[in-house]
DNA sequence: TTGGGTGCAAAGGCTTTGCATGTGA
DNA sequence: TCACATGCAAAGCCTTTGCACCCAA
C-alpha cells in the first residue's frame, strides 16, 4: 500500500499543494486499519497517539483532500457519523465497489466483493434509461459470529 | 393508501399513545408526494400550510415515531439531510425495497423495483454466514431526461 | 521568502431535549 | 381529569470556517 503514499504525494504536489506530516499522518492512520471504518473523530484519535499536536480540524479539512482526490471513500451507515475507508482502486476507472455488509447486532462492517450487481445495472438502463456510473450497497442482518452465539445461548436456556 | 392512516391510528392506540391533529397532518404530507424524499424541513413547510402553528420538533417527534413503527423509511443521500418516504409494505414482513437511482445532474431521485439482489443476498448467506434481513440500494447516475439534454446541447454546440 | 497549511475557537446547520402549556381519551 | 403531546427556545453534536501563526518549497 505505499503506492497510495506515493499517489497522493504526487497528487499534493501535481495539484500545488504541500506534502505535510499531518496529511501523511491521516493517509497512515485510514491505511493501517484496512478493515475498519473509521469516522473522523477516530482518525483524530489515531493520529493523536503519534502527534498530540493535530487538530481535529485539520483531519477534517485531510479527509476532504482526500476524497476529492478519490483516494478515500465516504460510508455512511446511518448512525449519525460519516466514515471512511481507503479506497479499493488506485485509479479513477470505473469502480468495482464492494458492498458492505453491516451486523445488526455488533455492529461490526464486513464487505464482499462482487459483480453481480452489472446485471441490475444494465437492467435499469434499459428499462428506465437511467446511466447508472456508481452506486453503494448496504446489507443489514447478522455475522456469522453473532449467528454462532445466538444459536449458542439458545442451547443453553 | 387511507388504510395506512388507519393503521397509524390503530398502531397509535395499541401503544396507549394519542392521535392528534398534527401526527395525522405529518402523515399525510408524506402520503401526498409519494415520490418525493422529504426532508423534516420539508415536511414542516409542508404542513405549515394548512396548520402554521405546528412546530418543527413536533415534526422530528412525528417523523421518529413513524420510522418506529416501521410506516415510514429513512433514506440519506449522503448531502446532510435525512429524507423520509412512505414505506411500501404495510406489514413487517420481509421488506420488498425499491431501489433509489439518484440523478447526479438534477438531483431526482428515482425508485426501481427489482428482486434481482435476492440472489446476490442467498450468495452472501451462503459464502460468508451472513445472514441478511434488509439491503439499502443507491444507485448514481443520470436519469433519462438529464441525458437527453446532455445530447442536445451537444448537438447544438 | 511566501503562499498554502495548521490549530484553536467560534460559528453553522440539522436534530434533540427541557419545560410549561395544551389537549385527546 | 390526567397522561401524553405540543411549541418554543435552548442545548447537542458533527462539521466547517475565520484568523493568526507556522512551515514546506
Amino acid at each position: 500500500m505505499l503506492d497510495k503514499q506515493e499517489r497522493f504525494k504526487t497528487l499534493l504536489k501535481e495539484n500545488g499543494l504541500k506534502v505535510t506530516t499531518q496529511r501523511i499522518e491521516i493517509l497512515e492512520a485510514l491505511e493501517n486499519r484496512p478493515d475498519k471504518h473509521l469516522t473522523a473523530e477516530e482518525i483524530y484519535e489515531c493520529v493523536k497517539e503519534k502527534n498530540p499536536d493535530i487538530g481535529l480540524a485539520t483531519v477534517y479539512r485531510t479527509i476532504q483532500l482526500l476524497t476529492e482526490l478519490n483516494l478515500i471513500d465516504k460510508l455512511n451507515l446511518g448512525d449519525g457519523f460519516v466514515r471512511y475507508e481507503i479506497g479499493r482502486q488506485g485509479s479513477d476507472d470505473k469502480a468495482h465497489h464492494h458492498h458492505h455488509l453491516i451486523c445488526l447486532n455488533c455492529g461490526n462492517v464486513l464487505t464482499f466483493q462482487g459483480d453481480l450487481l452489472d446485471t441490475l445495472e444494465h437492467h435499469i438502463q434499459e428499462t428506465m434509461g437511467f446511466e447508472v456510473v456508481d452506486h453503494e450497497v448496504k446489507m443489514f442482518g447478522y455475522c456469522k459470529t453473532c449467528r454462532k452465539e445466538a444459536v449458542k445461548a439458545k442451547k443453553s436456556n
